[in-house]
DNA sequence: CCAATAACCGAAAAAAGATTCGGTATGTCG
DNA sequence: CGACATACCGAATCTTTTTTCGGTTATTGG
């Protein structure tokens, strides 16, 4: 339970955490469990399938740490969304939420042990779009051009 | 444009591989190439992101070649979906399409190069996922217990 | 005190993604 | 030929995800 009970109250958890009401969570959860879970791929992507959350967890590795910053480092985004999946990343044990009480208190999001051994395959996805950015680009030009 | 010419067909690209109607094409396109694309992982989540796809490319990568086979090996989801997103990769030239004209005549699927280079990030994620997927259950669970 | 900023949150709407369903075409096998 | 399987495809529907919007609370800095 641990850093569960940080936090409280099982509508706020269901309902910010994963967006549904409460009513909805058994059909949903079992749903979710008995798909699942035995293919690592899908484990992972439910960790870190969101649109955002990679972006997140690079910008708070590369020292972005608050939410109005990362919403501003990711301007596609909206900061409801970097909340949501910050939320979630929280929930998951991905980041931790540092909110220290020193000048300026503002809320501080950090990269767990969990988090961190997310970094690998953050790099390499990163690298390998990087290095087909053009290739990709070109075929939605062509696309384009087709049509 | 190459392997490009195998697709013929504007319409089915757009609405077959990206499931919008030609109309709405220029906005679509337009928002993608402005928003994204600068960001690795936002190319890379493009190539791969589908929920699917990465599971797809892994049954290929074990010789599952055939659309109907791939969709026996993921019970989940539905042949449409593997069709659709079979489609995306061919477009994006992840796989290539080798229906051959020998006994029995079926539509095969293969890696390109491209999609080969995918590989070790499909394992690392693959890996990371069975190795968390004890931990990713518990915390549904606790979350089950709390309701 | 007051304006500004940040962290949140809930609800509704919009967008994107996946599924279901009903087709066509083609080929195989008994 | 006729039953069956495969490869597709389009459209409607449903689900999930993201966005937009309108708040509350708390803190900071003038």
């Amino acid at each position: 339970m641990a850093d569960f009970e940080a936090i409280n109250g099982c509508n706020r958890i269901a309902n910010a955490y994963f967006g549904f009401k409460l009513k909805d969570w058994e059909s949903m959860y079992t749903r979710k469990i008995d798909e699942d879970l035995d293919c690592g791929i899908r484990v992972a992507l439910k960790i870190f399938g969101g649109k955002w959350k990679l972006c997140i967890i690079d910008a708070i590795n590369k020292g972005i740490v608050r939410p109005v910053e990362i919403h501003k480092n990711i301007p596609d985004s909206s900061l409801r969304v970097i909340e949501i999946q910050l939320a979630e990343l929280l929930f998951f044990g991905v980041v931790d939420k540092c909110s220290e009480d020193v000048y300026p208190k503002k809320s501080e999001y950090e990269l767990t042990a969990l988090g961190k051994s997310l970094l690998p395959i953050l790099a390499q996805i990163d690298s390998w779009g990087m290095a087909h950015s053009e290739f990709v680009k070109e075929r939605l030009l062509e696309l384009e051009e087709e049509v």
